[in-house]
RNA sequence: UGGGGAGUCGUCCAGUGGCAGGACGGCAGACUCUGGAUCUGCUUACAGGGGUUCGAAUCCUCUCUCCCCAGCCA
């Protein structure tokens, strides 16, 4: 669909693998995974990821795995594990037979710390997390070593078996890797490998009360599963050498790590601790909200996967830090949806119009065209009669330059219906807001074309009254107010720009009679206002749409300016 | 002040010794029964200084700026 004429831009990670095949490295094979840990659902940014771990292994025609990073029990739930296999499948990708989990690998994990006890590369240390702290140094200043790291084998040995077993509490004993207490790189600090957790873990249950570190599971998953190139962010990048020493004291297999910059999106947070704050907190009605990046709340606002795959080919892969404009991913969608929507009028904030010169009894039957863009989705007969509704904003007692819209003793078009003109209109005597409008329509415009060849400046959607359907309609703007919410000043918190309008609901909308019976993922254009999906919140008749993006609205530009003068 | 990484149009990404290019945005126009779509045009960038070279965004060098790292999180 959308990516029919683009063509997909290098990147240097395609750059590397390219080479690596050429050299026969790994004997030509490409293995990908993506490794998400199950503590949140999902966002745009993880697409980024998936895009390019399953996107470059199918390229290449090699695989990609699908493992979850579960190593601390405390913060994983299957909740997440299936939500995450959930958003995989709607991006469109497939794992095969290949669904790991860390958790599976726990016994060789094992097996490989007490093999580097017994290589003397690691020891039990008996100091508190704030002495390990101390101990460590700073950015600036070495750390110093453990009076713990010269324990022999055999203490160390017996000592771990008995972290496992349970005998001590939690945080009282770690293992940790013996490697340089100086290194400029704190990673190399004698980094804990193992530590003291007694919490039942969502796989292997009470079975442990000791887990591996990230770092130490992490490499060696990514080595028993023979993955090719470990595809990884930027700040993992000074964790290489510290998965290269493990890797290297086990004498494993190595894949090869890159790192790209993660997405950072305009007015737009994805950060999981943040995002977990919004839902927990209730500032968004939970993790599919609409106005969530999550994918389950992008696809519940009705963004397509095809456009999400398309944005993250679109943005590019490279090492900088970058804020990409979300403009650009909101043009992926609507270049998606303008393709593929069905054609249909709908009136968010209705306007009454009594066409006085139309019969009273008269009802006709208007044909309209479902996708100009494409015209196998055919036609459709929308009623109209002598009481209509129109949008508000089309109509102006006194309009402004360059409004083309309706105003007293103007002329337009209705959609696929007739000109009308505007003779008279009705004000609320104590609001002074027009309710009303009286107009006469021309019986030779009947579907739209005038035969004198005259021109109208506009074209208005509408709805007839008897036939309307009524429907609550959502409409949603950027979750925040700031171009880039995540570069605050010290001690701000970051929900002060959360836009207080970002959600709008309208309770009492109409909508063609085509529609009744629509279902939820249903999508649509409302011509001129956007794109627009049906809710899960649809039932028992009651429709309940979500606009997904507005169309570009070149009329809302210009008054803005005319506003800003 | 230690270690790691990065600086190219407003934004994102190419270009890796030979005319700085694409996309998004913005602006202007054409067309239009959606002020949509489509089409056309325009706009603007190599962080800075020195050097090598016939020629530098690209190589060397110095400087500046930004990001990440001091979890028994991932």
């Amino acid at each position: 669909m959308a990516e029919n004429e683009y063509k997909p831009q290098t990147n240097f990670i395609r750059e590397i693998i390219k080479e690596d095949i050429k050299n026969s490295k790994y004997g030509g094979r490409v293995h990908t995974r993506f490794p998400p840990e199950p503590n949140g659902y999902l966002h745009i940014g993880h697409a980024k990821s998936i895009c390019l771990n399953f996107g470059l292994a199918s390229e290449f025609g090699g695989l990609c795995n699908l493992r979850f990073d579960d190593t601390n029990p405390t913060k994983e739930e299957v909740e997440y594990v299936e939500s995450i296999k959930n958003d995989v499948r709607w991006l469109g990708f497939d794992w095969g037979d290949r669904l790991f989990y860390a958790s599976d690998y726990f016994d060789q994990l094992y097996q490989y710390a007490v093999q580097l006890i017994k290589f003397g590369n690691a020891y039990v240390c008996d100091l508190s997390p704030q002495e390990i702290r101390d101990y460590r140094g700073t950015l600036t200043e070495p750390g110093k070593e453990s009076p713990y790291r010269k324990r022999s084998v055999g203490e160390n040995l017996d000592l771990f078996e008995r972290m496992r077993a349970g005998e001590f509490e939690e945080g009282f004993r770690t293992l940790r890797a013996k490697i340089d207490m100086k290194a400029g790189n704190l990673n190399m600090r004698d980094p804990v490998i193992y530590r003291i957790l007694k919490a039942t873990h969502h796989r292997t249950g009470d079975k442990w009360c000791i887990y591996p570190m990230y770092d130490f599971a992490h490499c060696i998953s990514d080595s028993i599963e023979r993955i090719t190139h470990s595809i990884c962010t930027m700040e993992f990048e000074d964790h290489r050498p510290l998965y290269d020493w493990f890797l290297d004291q086990l004498g494993i297999y190595h894949p090869q790590q890159i790192e790209f910059a993660r997405l950072n999106l305009s007015y737009t947070l994805l950060s999981k601790r943040k995002l977990i704050e919004l839902v927990e907190r209730g500032y968004v009605r939970g993790w599919d909200d609409p106005r969530m990046p999550t994918l389950s709340g992008l696809r519940r606002r009705g963004y397509t996967t095809e456009s999400i795959r398309d944005f993250c080919e679109r943005i590019g892969v490279a090492k900088r830090e970058s804020l990409v404009d979300i403009a650009l991913l909101e043009h992926c969608l609507r270049e998606d949806l303008n393709k593929r929507s069905p054609r249909v009028m709908a009136v968010l904030r209705p306007l009454k119009v009594v066409i006085v010169n139309y019969p009273d009894d008269l009802l006709e039957e208007m044909e309209a065209i479902n996708n100009p863009e494409d015209p196998g989705m055919g036609t459709r007969k929308v009623p109209f009669s002598r009481v209509i509704y129109i949008e508000k904003d089309d109509f102006r007692e006194e309009p402004p330059k360059k409004f083309y819209r309706l105003a007293p003793g103007r002329e337009i078009r209705l959609r696929y219906a007739y000109f009308i003109k505007c003779v008279d209109f009705i004000k609320d005597e104590k609001t002074g807001e027009v309710i009303e409008l009286h107009c006469t329509y021309d019986a030779a415009t009947k579907g739209g074309d005038a035969p004198d060849k005259r021109k109208v400046k506009a074209t208005l959607h509408w709805i007839s009254a008897a036939h309307a359907l009524e429907a609550e309609i959502r409409l949603y703007e950027h979750l925040f107010t700031k171009e880039n919410p995540g570069d605050l000043e010290e001690g701000q918190d970051f929900k002060v720009y959360i836009n207080p309008n970002s959600l709008i609901t309208l309770k009492s909308c109409y909508i063609e009679p085509t529609l009744r019976n629509t279902e939820p993922g249903d999508f649509y254009q409302f011509e001129r206002l956007g794109y627009f999906c049906v809710d899960p919140d649809t039932i028992n008749g009651k429709l309940v749409f979500n606009r997904t993006v507005t169309l570009k609205d070149t009329w809302a530009k210009i008054e803005k300016m005319q506003k800003g003068k």
